[in-house]
DNA sequence: CGACTTTGACCGGCGC
DNA sequence: GCGCCGGTCAAAGTCG
């Protein structure tokens, strides 16, 4: 695994942000959740991390343009699953040759003053290219990029006045992941698989977010392995994903603008 | 027939 | 200014 985590054209120089002090990470893991490793070596695993915790320290930079989550990188294992995480939003990433990049925006790349305010991207080992996330997308184009030899597929939320975006591309290192990159904020809940994560509060989370945050992991330790088959767990995983991406960016834009 | 996907064209930003 | 590139548009095709 490289230094950086490639996602496609975007790569995210995760490099660039020291991980916190382990005392920013106050929880655990979920059951069957470890932190990889293998995937960034830069960045030793939290000791205990909380899944939610780590997707809500999103902040805006100083310079209001460009950063990553103090918590850069999540990077989970579960059965035969594999998700890993970035955090990026303020409108900004740098792409694979260092260069930074403004994020470019509906109907006008690059501008600033319409890009939008949040943008987390997603490495998970699936052999399906879109996972079900419980909202509603709609194709409205595939790109070969010079990055990849895989094509880049762009999706809009079906929902009706609702903005939010996501790119989906095969990792070029590896085939077997999938990076989903997220553009926004849903104005609405998640009308399909994710709505059953929405349940009592995690353990610790801000008030904001928490009640879409809350993972299957967030019960007590015993009736979350009593209702999670491999199937049920890597479709909950996949779904929290979501849901926590949506929420962390969401925390992200009221802490920010 | 409506919703969705496909795909080539188009647009704007960026580097040279 | 020009060409490259990523992102989006929109017409045509497909599907249930």
């Amino acid at each position: 695994m490289a230094a950086s985590l490639g996602l496609g054209h975007d790569t995210y120089a995760a490099a660039a942000y020291p991980p916190p002090p382990a005392s920013s990470y106050p929880c655990s893991f979920p059951p069957g959740l470890v932190a990889d490793n293998d995937a960034v070596p830069e960045f030793p695993p939290p000791p205990a991390a909380a899944f939610h915790d780590l997707l809500l320290d999103a902040r805006a930079p100083p310079d209001g343009y460009y950063h990553y989550s103090s918590a850069p990188a999540v990077f989970a294992n579960a059965a035969e699953n594999e998700m890993s995480m970035l955090l990026c939003s303020g409108g900004g990433y740098v792409d694979g040759d260092g260069r930074r990049q403004a994020m470019a925006a509906s109907g006008s790349p690059g501008n600033a003053a319409a890009r939008p305010s949040s943008r987390i991207g997603f490495r998970t080992r699936s052999e399906v290219d879109v996972l079900d996330d419980g909202f509603k997308w709609r194709k409205y184009g595939k790109k070969a990029v010079k990055s990849s030899p895989n094509p880049r597929n762009y999706y809009r939320c079906s929902a009706e006045g609702c903005g939010v975006k996501k790119r989906v591309e095969r990792d070029p290192d590896d085939p077997r992941y999938v990076v989903t990159t997220y553009d926004g904020v849903h104005n609405h809940a998640a009308p399909g698989a994710a709505a059953y994560l929405l349940r009592a509060s995690p353990p610790c989370s801000s008030a904001s977010a928490a009640p879409l945050l809350a993972a299957p992991w967030s019960s007590a330790p015993s009736s979350a392995a009593a209702c999670c088959s491999d199937a049920d767990w890597e479709a909950r995983l996949h779904a929290a994903a979501a849901v926590a991406a949506a929420a962390a960016a969401a925390h992200s834009s009221e802490s920010s603008y």
